[in-house]
DNA sequence: CCCGGTTATAGCATCGGTGCTATGGCCTGG
DNA sequence: CCAGGCCATAGCACCGATGCTATAACCGGG
Protein backbone atom coordinates (compact mmCIF):
# COMPACT_ATOMS: atom_id res chain seq x y z
CA UNK A 1 0.00 0.00 0.00
CA UNK A 2 2.41 2.32 -1.35
CA UNK A 3 2.77 5.26 -3.36
CA UNK A 4 3.51 3.74 -6.27
CA UNK A 5 0.29 2.19 -6.18
CA UNK A 6 -3.16 3.66 -8.03
CA UNK A 7 -4.60 4.01 -4.82
CA UNK A 8 -3.34 7.18 -3.72
CA UNK A 9 -4.18 8.36 -7.42
CA UNK A 10 -7.74 7.52 -7.05
CA UNK A 11 -8.34 8.40 -3.25
CA UNK A 12 -6.52 11.79 -4.24
CA UNK A 13 -9.20 12.41 -7.62
CA UNK A 14 -12.18 11.65 -5.33
CA UNK A 15 -11.01 13.72 -2.49
CA UNK A 16 -10.77 16.46 -5.35
CA UNK A 17 -14.00 16.53 -6.39
CA UNK A 18 -16.62 17.75 -3.90
CA UNK A 19 -18.88 15.72 -2.15
CA UNK A 20 -16.89 12.55 -3.42
CA UNK A 21 -15.74 11.41 -0.38
CA UNK A 22 -18.93 8.86 0.16
CA UNK A 23 -17.40 6.52 -2.45
CA UNK A 24 -13.88 6.67 -0.50
CA UNK A 25 -15.68 5.69 2.61
CA UNK A 26 -17.55 3.28 1.07
CA UNK A 27 -14.50 1.72 0.00
CA UNK A 28 -12.48 2.52 3.07
CA UNK A 29 -15.58 0.49 4.77
CA UNK A 30 -14.99 -2.05 2.18
CA UNK A 31 -11.57 -2.77 3.39
CA UNK A 32 -11.87 -2.16 6.68
CA UNK A 33 -14.95 -5.10 6.90
CA UNK A 34 -12.66 -7.09 4.76
CA UNK A 35 -10.00 -7.41 7.64
CA UNK A 36 -12.61 -7.82 10.50
CA UNK A 37 -13.79 -11.03 8.63
CA UNK A 38 -10.52 -11.98 8.37
CA UNK A 39 -9.04 -11.87 11.69
CA UNK A 40 -13.00 -13.83 12.63
CA UNK A 41 -11.87 -16.06 10.62
CA UNK A 42 -8.66 -16.43 11.38
CA UNK A 43 -9.28 -16.72 14.91
CA UNK A 44 -11.27 -19.93 14.55
CA UNK A 45 -9.02 -21.12 13.02
CA UNK A 46 -10.92 -21.78 9.34
CA UNK A 47 -10.09 -21.61 5.84
CA UNK A 48 -11.28 -19.42 3.58
CA UNK A 49 -12.75 -22.66 1.54
CA UNK A 50 -14.72 -23.46 5.13
CA UNK A 51 -15.74 -19.76 5.80
CA UNK A 52 -16.99 -19.81 2.08
CA UNK A 53 -18.77 -23.42 2.77
CA UNK A 54 -20.67 -21.84 5.39
CA UNK A 55 -21.80 -18.87 3.71
CA UNK A 56 -22.98 -20.22 0.91
CA UNK A 57 -20.46 -18.81 -1.41
CA UNK A 58 -16.86 -19.94 -2.85
CA UNK A 59 -13.51 -19.23 -1.81
CA UNK A 60 -12.83 -16.80 -4.65
CA UNK A 61 -15.64 -14.86 -3.24
CA UNK A 62 -13.82 -14.67 0.35
CA UNK A 63 -10.80 -14.15 -1.36
CA UNK A 64 -12.29 -11.06 -2.79
CA UNK A 65 -14.40 -9.73 0.14
CA UNK A 66 -10.97 -9.68 2.59
CA UNK A 67 -8.76 -8.18 -0.10
CA UNK A 68 -11.49 -5.17 -0.64
CA UNK A 69 -11.96 -5.78 -4.48
CA UNK A 70 -15.29 -4.68 -3.88
CA UNK A 71 -18.04 -2.73 -1.63
CA UNK A 72 -19.94 -5.67 -0.32
CA UNK A 73 -23.50 -5.68 -0.27
CA UNK A 74 -25.61 -5.81 2.73
CA UNK A 75 -27.20 -9.55 2.13
CA UNK A 76 -23.42 -10.62 1.89
CA UNK A 77 -22.54 -9.35 5.02
CA UNK A 78 -25.73 -10.95 6.60
CA UNK A 79 -24.28 -14.16 5.75
CA UNK A 80 -20.78 -13.98 6.68
CA UNK A 81 -21.98 -12.44 10.12
CA UNK A 82 -24.21 -15.63 10.21
CA UNK A 83 -21.37 -17.89 9.23
CA UNK A 84 -19.54 -16.43 11.65
CA UNK A 85 -21.90 -16.24 14.09
CA UNK A 86 -21.74 -13.17 15.05
CA UNK A 87 -24.52 -9.98 14.75
CA UNK A 88 -24.43 -7.11 11.45
CA UNK A 89 -24.88 -3.95 12.75
CA UNK A 90 -25.84 -1.26 10.48
CA UNK A 91 -27.44 2.33 11.95
CA UNK A 92 -26.97 5.91 11.49
CA UNK A 93 -25.26 6.94 14.80
CA UNK A 94 -24.65 11.08 15.93
CA UNK A 95 -21.51 12.54 14.61
CA UNK A 96 -18.77 12.58 17.13
CA UNK A 97 -17.68 15.78 17.39
CA UNK A 98 -15.82 16.83 13.75
CA UNK A 99 -16.46 19.54 11.57
CA UNK B 1 -50.45 -7.89 1.28
CA UNK B 2 -52.03 -8.19 4.54
CA UNK B 3 -55.31 -9.71 2.74
CA UNK B 4 -54.01 -13.50 3.30
CA UNK B 5 -50.38 -13.10 3.23
CA UNK B 6 -49.59 -11.91 6.58
CA UNK B 7 -45.78 -10.50 7.28
CA UNK B 8 -45.28 -13.21 10.07
CA UNK B 9 -46.20 -15.67 8.01
CA UNK B 10 -43.70 -14.54 5.08
CA UNK B 11 -41.11 -14.73 8.31
CA UNK B 12 -42.05 -17.70 9.45
CA UNK B 13 -41.57 -18.81 5.52
CA UNK B 14 -37.87 -17.96 5.09
CA UNK B 15 -37.20 -18.79 8.45
CA UNK B 16 -38.29 -22.63 7.60
CA UNK B 17 -35.90 -22.88 5.35
CA UNK B 18 -32.59 -22.68 6.25
CA UNK B 19 -29.81 -20.64 4.69
CA UNK B 20 -32.58 -18.49 4.13
CA UNK B 21 -32.52 -15.75 6.48
CA UNK B 22 -30.20 -13.70 5.35
CA UNK B 23 -31.76 -12.54 2.71
CA UNK B 24 -35.03 -11.84 5.55
CA UNK B 25 -32.30 -10.27 7.67
CA UNK B 26 -31.01 -7.71 4.97
CA UNK B 27 -34.91 -6.89 3.93
CA UNK B 28 -35.39 -6.09 7.37
CA UNK B 29 -32.38 -4.18 7.62
CA UNK B 30 -33.58 -2.45 4.53
CA UNK B 31 -36.83 -1.59 5.66
CA UNK B 32 -35.41 -0.46 9.27
CA UNK B 33 -32.70 1.47 7.74
CA UNK B 34 -35.47 3.40 5.37
CA UNK B 35 -37.31 4.27 8.53
CA UNK B 36 -34.27 5.75 10.38
CA UNK B 37 -33.06 7.80 7.41
CA UNK B 38 -37.06 8.81 6.87
CA UNK B 39 -36.91 9.83 11.22
CA UNK B 40 -33.85 11.94 10.63
CA UNK B 41 -34.95 13.53 7.45
CA UNK B 42 -38.25 14.81 9.02
CA UNK B 43 -36.62 15.72 12.08
CA UNK B 44 -34.76 18.41 9.96
CA UNK B 45 -37.78 18.98 8.08
CA UNK B 46 -36.70 18.31 5.18
CA UNK B 47 -38.45 17.04 1.78
CA UNK B 48 -37.24 13.85 0.01
CA UNK B 49 -36.45 16.48 -2.69
CA UNK B 50 -34.29 18.37 -0.74
CA UNK B 51 -32.69 15.43 0.80
CA UNK B 52 -31.74 13.59 -2.68
CA UNK B 53 -30.77 16.63 -3.76
CA UNK B 54 -28.02 16.72 -0.51
CA UNK B 55 -27.51 12.99 -1.11
CA UNK B 56 -26.48 13.63 -4.69
CA UNK B 57 -29.71 11.50 -6.01
CA UNK B 58 -33.43 12.29 -6.56
CA UNK B 59 -36.24 12.20 -5.04
CA UNK B 60 -37.74 9.01 -6.20
CA UNK B 61 -34.48 7.33 -5.03
CA UNK B 62 -35.13 8.65 -1.73
CA UNK B 63 -38.87 7.44 -1.55
CA UNK B 64 -37.88 4.11 -2.95
CA UNK B 65 -35.12 3.49 -0.25
CA UNK B 66 -37.63 4.88 2.58
CA UNK B 67 -40.18 2.65 1.42
CA UNK B 68 -38.14 -0.36 1.52
CA UNK B 69 -38.29 -1.07 -2.07
CA UNK B 70 -34.74 -2.60 -2.61
CA UNK B 71 -31.25 -3.61 0.11
CA UNK B 72 -29.37 -0.67 0.10
CA UNK B 73 -26.19 -0.40 -1.06
CA UNK B 74 -23.28 1.01 1.36
CA UNK B 75 -22.19 3.66 -1.24
CA UNK B 76 -25.68 4.98 -1.06
CA UNK B 77 -25.86 4.66 2.80
CA UNK B 78 -23.09 6.47 3.25
CA UNK B 79 -24.02 9.58 0.94
CA UNK B 80 -27.38 9.62 3.16
CA UNK B 81 -25.13 9.38 6.18
CA UNK B 82 -23.01 12.36 4.52
CA UNK B 83 -26.33 14.49 3.73
CA UNK B 84 -27.74 13.84 6.87
CA UNK B 85 -24.42 14.57 8.75
CA UNK B 86 -24.18 11.79 10.45
CA UNK B 87 -22.05 8.65 10.87
CA UNK B 88 -22.67 5.70 9.54
CA UNK B 89 -21.41 2.40 11.61
CA UNK B 90 -21.18 -0.95 9.95
CA UNK B 91 -20.02 -3.78 12.14
CA UNK B 92 -19.85 -7.07 13.09
CA UNK B 93 -20.53 -7.66 17.46
CA UNK B 94 -20.54 -10.36 18.80
CA UNK B 95 -23.87 -11.88 19.19
CA UNK B 96 -25.58 -11.37 22.49
CA UNK B 97 -27.37 -14.99 22.58
CA UNK B 98 -28.27 -17.81 20.44
CA UNK B 99 -31.56 -17.96 19.79
C1' DC C 1 -60.99 25.62 -9.11
C1' DC C 2 -56.35 25.70 -10.18
C1' DC C 3 -51.57 25.61 -8.46
C1' DG C 4 -47.49 24.44 -5.93
C1' DG C 5 -45.34 21.20 -3.00
C1' DT C 6 -44.79 16.47 -1.42
C1' DT C 7 -44.74 11.57 -1.81
C1' DA C 8 -45.36 7.08 -4.33
C1' DT C 9 -44.79 4.28 -8.33
C1' DA C 10 -43.57 2.67 -12.96
C1' DG C 11 -40.50 1.88 -16.64
C1' DC C 12 -35.98 1.80 -18.39
C1' DA C 13 -30.67 1.97 -18.95
C1' DT C 14 -26.53 1.36 -16.73
C1' DC C 15 -23.21 0.07 -13.44
C1' DG C 16 -21.29 -2.86 -10.25
C1' DG C 17 -21.38 -6.68 -6.94
C1' DT C 18 -21.99 -11.56 -6.85
C1' DG C 19 -21.08 -16.28 -8.17
C1' DC C 20 -18.56 -19.37 -10.70
C1' DT C 21 -14.60 -21.83 -12.90
C1' DA C 22 -9.94 -21.99 -13.63
C1' DT C 23 -5.32 -21.05 -12.79
C1' DG C 24 -0.92 -19.77 -10.56
C1' DG C 25 2.01 -19.02 -6.65
C1' DC C 26 3.27 -20.46 -2.01
C1' DC C 27 4.24 -23.25 1.60
C1' DT C 28 4.37 -27.73 4.13
C1' DG C 29 4.63 -32.58 4.52
C1' DG C 30 5.45 -36.97 2.60
C1' DC D 1 10.48 -34.16 -6.10
C1' DC D 2 5.73 -34.45 -5.64
C1' DA D 3 1.18 -34.01 -3.51
C1' DG D 4 -2.04 -31.36 -1.13
C1' DG D 5 -3.95 -27.40 1.16
C1' DC D 6 -4.35 -22.32 1.22
C1' DC D 7 -4.75 -17.87 -0.85
C1' DA D 8 -4.94 -14.48 -4.84
C1' DT D 9 -6.48 -13.18 -9.30
C1' DA D 10 -8.63 -13.28 -13.84
C1' DG D 11 -12.45 -13.74 -16.79
C1' DC D 12 -17.25 -14.14 -17.51
C1' DA D 13 -22.57 -14.32 -16.95
C1' DC D 14 -26.15 -12.85 -14.24
C1' DC D 15 -28.85 -10.38 -11.15
C1' DG D 16 -30.12 -6.50 -8.67
C1' DA D 17 -29.46 -1.82 -6.96
C1' DT D 18 -28.99 2.69 -8.68
C1' DG D 19 -30.30 6.75 -11.32
C1' DC D 20 -33.33 8.90 -14.26
C1' DT D 21 -37.78 10.72 -16.26
C1' DA D 22 -42.52 10.82 -16.06
C1' DT D 23 -46.76 10.46 -13.89
C1' DA D 24 -50.41 9.85 -10.40
C1' DA D 25 -52.38 10.82 -5.87
C1' DC D 26 -52.79 13.92 -2.16
C1' DC D 27 -53.10 18.20 0.26
C1' DG D 28 -52.40 22.88 1.16
C1' DG D 29 -53.20 27.74 0.02
C1' DG D 30 -54.28 31.20 -3.53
Amino acid sequence: MSETTTWSELRDRRLAEPGATEAYNAARLAFELGAGVRELREARGWSQTQLANAAGMTQSAVARFEAGGAVPTLPVLERLAQALDVELAVRFTPKPMAA
